[in-house]
DNA sequence: GTCAATAGTTTTGTATACAAGAATTACAGG
DNA sequence: CCTGTAATTCTTGTATACAAAACTATTGAC
């Protein structure tokens, strides 16, 4: 069947918003968008209904869609649910993940760690999405898998300055490593707190580098 | 500035799914809820598309828009989900709840504890919900507190079965106290494992209440 | 030069029309 | 009576039209 044009359009205007081609407070030129689109102005409002539902997108009635950005203060708050949604999916996975999905982490691991050698900063984005999304679904509740999967995303053109620090992909292999050791070992707890720690290190790196950014513009 | 037809209506279709005036699998009829509401076919497929887009109904591409009420095991894992955003809250705010706050979440146990007394149901429960906002309020992350907040309203439909246990709204003082007392000390992980237990057995308390009217339908 | 009012333009919200796909109903044959 | 096919009806998806609100530009008065 296929697919509905407000739907495919919801999709490309969330990847839009997500690589930053929109920007904060930009207006969707309703009618600009739909030529755009090559559609008529309904499916284009469809879909546009869906990245408001989202919070992508603020509409003022009668005045139009304005895309929302987070600021830094919500981007801090994002990456802290990140980390505690994250920590709830290792508690869980270390009491019920598989040994075969055990042997998939440590693979990803290895092959994040033969990224960082050759310097491949793709690969390594692979591999480490790769890992995350192994202990989402182990788990072993879609709801979660969703939820985390879903901000997952949401946060992912923001994750990647982080490498802008020196030694942040070793680093974030050691981290890995305890993640998994905490996992084989059945230990919720250490599960919990490695991978908190693990994203919530992720949250910073980006907060310093924004003050960094900030220091440098003054 | 007068609400958008569209928003108006998508509250209230989510109200008519969360009160179960939508049974799983209700097909949305265009035409007849658009004369329902006294409006044109637009605003309403285009208040689906926000209902869409919350997973609360699913749009299957020119047959329809199907209500989707979550099963026995889609609740037991949003109610480990809202444990541990609850435990989540519950940590941060162990760091960062003011006096007023706490004073706020003490006085909100004893009306539960009146209402208690007084067998008085509506009010335990609105006490109750207060408790748990304080708490969200006070983890000092909006976003944070807008997904607990969320996760919560779609759960009510589902809270108010664990009443029908024997001595339930007792223990859920015992442990609000627990809660209180986690708070008071300044210790996240107290705050965070009781607030997790306290939503796990609601979840559990469901999941019984399933199970014993599964049996009797045998 | 500035401010207010008015006129013109643009944009949004909703109604309606139409086409296509899906579902239902009716009819015929075995 | 059952099954298959065709016709009809219904529903959805999208295009377009129109009215109202918001925005912008121009003009006149002070």
């Amino acid at each position: 069947m296929e697919q509905r044009h407000a739907d495919r359009i919801a999709e490309q205007l969330e990847e839009l918003v997500f690589d930053g081609t929109f920007s904060d407070g930009d207006r969707l030129d309703e009618v600009r968008l739909s030529e755009q689109f090559g559609v008529s102005r309904t499916p284009l409002r469809e879909a546009i209904q869906r990245l408001a539902q989202s919070g992508l997108v603020e509409l003022i009635p009668r005045r139009g869609a304005f895309v929302r950005q987070p600021g830094p203060v919500e981007l801090i708050e994002m990456f802290e649910v990140m980390a505690e949604l994250e920590a709830a999916c290792g508690r869980l996975a270390a009491m019920r993940i598989s040994e075969t999905a055990l042997e998939a982490l440590r693979q990803a691991n290895t092959l994040c760690q033969q990224a960082v050698e050759a310097g491949d900063t793709d690969s390594y984005y692979a591999e480490n999405e790769r890992f995350h999304k192994i202990i989402y679904r182990s788990s072993g509740n879609a709801f979660l898998e969703q939820e985390a999967t879903k901000l997952h995303k949401r946060l992912k053109p923001f994750r990647r300055v982080q490498l802008r620090f020196r030694g942040r992909m070793g680093q974030s292999m050691a981290e890995h490593e305890a993640i998994v050791a905490a996992l084989a070992a059945a230990d919720a707890e250490a599960a919990a707190a490695a991978l908190r720690t693990h994203v919530a290190v992720q949250g910073e790196k980006f907060h310093n580098l924004m003050a960094s950014l900030r220091s440098a513009a003054e």
